[in-house]
DNA sequence: GGGTTACATTGACGTTCGTCGATGCATTCA
DNA sequence: TGAATGCATCGACGAACGTCAATGTAACCC
């Protein structure tokens, strides 16, 4: 056993919970894939050129050569962003633009609180 | 080759660089590094309890009960977590206290602009 | 229709990650 | 000094990840 943190213990010696905004974990499940998403370098690029650009958003075209990996690499990094709610796509005629979605951007930093 | 996304193209038809904050790979590299250690739903929890305690912070026989993990994978995940700079340690005799550290937590919000 | 281009999907491979049991080190107490 | 407790480290294992070549699918043009 151990030593509560503060004044407030019940029963045992230690280990009463801590006091906090108690994350439930399906929420932190959630959460901690949204991060995951921006946790890889390429991916951060990728979704920094998105968000960078106009309101039209990018053409993969142009998201493969900076990017410095393979098509199907940059594809797959893609969707994860997408499926992470970072960003939505939009067929056009041949190709295929990004957009970024704020609202998911906003969330991410509001659970940064 | 395709079609570049704005008015501004100089010499092919397609790929011109998109005009971004021009992410540098150094620091997308970093600020991965930071996301990662979010990127896991028991880091989260273990952060908010961090975050949500006092300044005093949790001791760590606090942290391996809610977690529902052994105390050798929370010591792993708590490392991380200190190696991102996200929380900072300091033995107090017999136990182990871990306190948030603000500045690296803002730091990741001003990555999301 | 046939050919070409743009992007997504599949399959495979090596690497990294999350997890735990066992062990080591530091501190306290008797 | 010896025993006990708190936390970190080590070693091992299965799962997930990042990557690419090959292939599939959809749209355009002749």
């Amino acid at each position: 056993m151990a030593r509560t943190s503060t004044k407030a213990q019940a029963a045992e010696p230690c280990c009463a919970p801590v006091g906090s905004p108690e994350f439930d974990m399906a929420s932190a499940e959630e959460t901690a894939r949204g991060f995951a998403a921006l946790a890889d370098p390429v991916r951060l690029h990728l979704y920094s050129l998105v968000a960078g650009a106009g309101p039209d958003g990018v053409c993969v075209c142009d998201l493969v050569g900076p990017s410095g990996r393979s098509q199907p690499t940059v594809s797959h990094h893609l969707r994860i962003l997408r499926e992470a709610g970072l960003v939505a796509s939009e067929r056009r005629g041949t190709w295929v633009w990004y957009t970024a979605q704020p609202a998911q951007r906003a969330s991410l930093r509001a659970a940064l609180d």
